[in-house]
DNA sequence: ACCATCTGGTTGTACCGTCGAACCATGCAG
DNA sequence: CTGCATGGTTCGACGGTACAACCAGATGGT
């Protein structure tokens, strides 16, 4: 809770990284940068939203120049979603920013207990992971 | 980032335990029911949040009827909060609902990391604090 | 003692992220 | 061909937060 609290992570339209982005839309281009192309509904099971939720975020993303949207080949309804250029710059941006902070962040924890910090939070995404 | 969103720490009107209640909400009477009795610029500070954002949500607390206003004794703008008898069985509750999910997620990390993981939340908690 | 300033709270307004439902188009099986 | 499932979009509603304006009680300097 405390941590929650003083990351800023209570704070759905802007980064804790300083970035002044809303926060599934900075995930989203994680997503999408990591996977190169992704389909929407696919990037929805991983954001834990609803399609018409990822839906508006997506087109906020299209809006910004960032993201480029094209009918999945083989499945006439689905949706690819890919990085333009503008995107990808983007993104490289973000994790600057991301990993600023998280280095920002990790100086205040004493030094014998970094990596066992960052080891923790690798295996609580993992113990989280799908269906808890 | 996974960690978040597993967790499901982006849905601000819902607790991440199972509580239909919103975070902040949450949050607030976990800190109310530390300290008996707080002032409300105090819950706005350890909240991180507006002092409008607070005088709204303590209003929901009092509709709940969890939560009593009083005038802060020796200065006359203060509000100083207290729990009402349903308000400290309401905390109760959902400190025993916080319990079982926070036991049911580290019955899912290996159990000799589960000391590890726990040491490193308390370490980012602190790492965070105030002026982060 | 008085006035300016500061501090704690409240209310009004606006913004935005999320969901659920209704709807459409495409894929798929019987 | 028909019925159902799947992926997306749009609409309406809800709700949490911030910012600004405002008010009342406190505080300090003259």
């Amino acid at each position: 809770m405390r941590f929650v609290r003083n990351f800023g992570l209570h704070q759905p339209d802007r980064t804790p990284c300083g970035q002044p982005l809303p926060v599934s839309e900075a995930h989203a281009m994680v997503e999408i940068a990591r996977e190169g192309q992704l389909r929407q509904v696919e990037l929805a099971r991983r954001l834990r939203l609803e399609k018409s939720s990822v839906s508006r975020l997506v087109t906020n993303l299209v809006n910004r120049g960032w993201v480029h949207r094209e009918t999945a080949e083989g499945d006439g309804r689905g949706v690819l979603l890919l990085l333009t250029p503008a995107g990808t710059t983007a993104a490289a941006r973000q994790a600057d920013a991301r990993r600023a902070r998280l280095t920002a962040l990790l100086d205040r924890v004493p030094d014998d207990q970094r990596a066992a910090v960052v080891r923790a939070l690798q295996t609580l995404a993992e113990a989280t992971g799908e269906t808890f």
